[in-house]
DNA sequence: ATAATAGTGTCTGTCAGACAATATCGT
DNA sequence: ACGATATTGTCTGACAGACACTATTAT
């Protein structure tokens, strides 16, 4: 295009052509703001079962996010998210990626940015903005996982959330400030670890003609930095995605029972789910395998795999093609 | 807390206590490394009228974004989105009510976080990572802006964004990915600029067990950086929270007619929706003002302003308080 | 037989889609 | 009366909530 051309050689008011104007920033003025550092933080969920005494009863499901042990300061001996710094020549997802490679051996995995966090003084050391991602895997994949490996120090814990208060708050405005408690806790997979725990504030003010809605850390033990807020924005986009995706089939193995899938969403949802409908509704995104029995104490359950085509497959049947 | 304290004192590999640690870090290790420059960008849309010619006909609905025009090198003369680098003991919110308030004289704005870019090639300067922000005002608040002074050389462009081809293509992996074609035009509100546009190529590709989704620029045409990219993202997000969150009111007046509302949604949907059903599911959200007609040649139209209590006020009349 | 899970049947009320019908203005 | 928008009425089918019922296994 002649444009880009011509736009190489528009002079701007200090009389430079794009080629002396790069020439000059990068010698003069790059350097002349001190920047923040730029990170990322993924925040790794997985699915467990917790086996039951009772040879009758099934699993429970248990969610599972992946920490990292602090070597250094600051919050030493505190556990974070694996993450680490982007590379100047690399793309954000990358960095994502090769991280999860190194910290976790994993691959082929689901990401998905979060959201950015940079408050000035989220970390000690300087200004450091930490642009977070998502990444669901199932119990298949954990087996490539380095963690476990006490040497490397990673670890997965139980992930608990729950409300303990919730109360509406009169603000300068006039307006009602709507203000929830959380309680995050964080068991470790092996007892040689102290559980870990937060308080989070999550307040909903009236903004403009819509919510919005700030986390805050009221007390955090054993996290390190904001990782609490992160994990708990982390659940909350899960939740909220689960009703209009298909990202809960990332925490499902290749293989399962309609059963063990309504298990997990009640488990991401926090309510229960009524049996009926929830298979009437799903059994459209999956595929009967064959009838793979165990040797429980009750009726056998079908498999299932995930179809990631049913949306066309639907629409072909509904519609006709 | 006792913890606190004891972790500061607790020593690393290197026998550093925090404060010897940081000190350290913040003459050595701080500046080994590049680190990428970090922005904000803000896409600030409204919605205004467009007069029809026929005296009975209402004014059509319009979406603008506003834009400001690069007086310097890279992309000069090409328009860019508002926004500036982030102030190192600012908070990026922060930042964005800053450069909005410098930039554009707005104040008292719902704005909320987009999506982080940060392609190493985004930006010719440097590595330049960039937080895109989400602004949305009415045209009420049109009048607060500099923007229409000329010198100050930012305007307002109608958006005009178009599916111009699907179609689905096997990957290496043996997958379908999805490809959208969309165009996107932006036509100024003077005719003294130029109207700009841009192709973008959208991706779905099987990702894991999801989809995942690339926004590419094909080709674009006094849109500076990957600003399209970022305009496209904005669209999508206002489409999707439009059916379950109440962030159009922020595009509206303080008082408008049902219609009004309906041609918004339908604006920013793209699709036509059903007045009476629209009507029925609305209406609780709003309260009936004084029956302000206008002098037009059809029945005057009810005023309505929007209630943000709605959803108290409707669980206490359904549940009983 | 029993405890536990798997899976189906069905009634109810709500609500979206669709469309028709009526109301009210300025010219 | 006409052309336009405003507003209400109503029929239909789909579907979610709720609950009951049947089926199948290991002990």
């Amino acid at each position: 295009m002649d444009r880009v051309a011509e736009q190489k050689e528009t002079l701007n008011d200090k009389g430079q052509n794009l080629e002396t104007f790069l020439r000059e920033y990068k010698t003069k003025e790059l350097n002349q703001y001190e920047k923040p550092s730029v990170t990322v933080d993924t925040l790794v969920f997985t699915v467990r079962n917790k086996m039951a005494k009772n040879y009758r009863k099934l699993p429970k499901k248990e969610l599972y996010v992946l920490l990292v042990k602090r070597g250094n300061h600051p919050y030493i001996g505190d556990w974070a998210l694996p993450g680490g710094f982007v590379n100047l020549g690399e793309n954000i997802d990358e960095a994502v990626l090769r991280e999860l490679k190194e910290e976790t051996n994993l691959e082929q995995v689901y990401t998905e940015q979060l959201y950015t966090f940079g408050d000035p003084d989220r970390d000690p050391r300087t200004r450091i903005i930490s642009v977070s991602y998502l990444a669901l895997i199932s119990h298949e994949h954990e087996g490539l996982l380095k963690a476990g490996d006490d040497a490397f120090d990673a670890m997965w814990f139980k992930v608990d959330s729950n409300l303990i208060t919730q109360r509406a708050r009169e603000n300068e405005d006039g307006r009602q400030d709507i203000l929830q408690e959380y309680h995050l806790k964080l068991t470790p997979e092996r007892e040689s670890e102290k559980p870990l725990s937060a308080r989070l504030c999550i307040k909903n003010t009236p903004k403009g003609k819509s919510m919005s809605r700030e986390v805050k850390i009221i007390e955090s033990e054993g996290i390190a930095f904001d990782h609490a807020k992160i994990i708990t924005y982390g659940l909350e986009r899960i939740k909220n995605k689960l009703e209009y995706t298909d990202i809960i089939f990332n925490l499902m193995p290749s293989s399962f029972t309609l059963s063990e899938l309504q298990q997990v969403h009640e488990l991401l949802l926090g309510e229960k789910v009524y049996a009926a409908q929830f298979r009437r509704k799903i059994e459209q995104k999956l595929t009967k395998l064959g009838d793979l029995t165990e040797g429980k104490g009750h009726r056998p359950a079908q498999h299932y795999s995930y179809n990631p085509l049913w949306k066309l497959a639907f629409e072909k049947e509904v519609y006709g093609l």
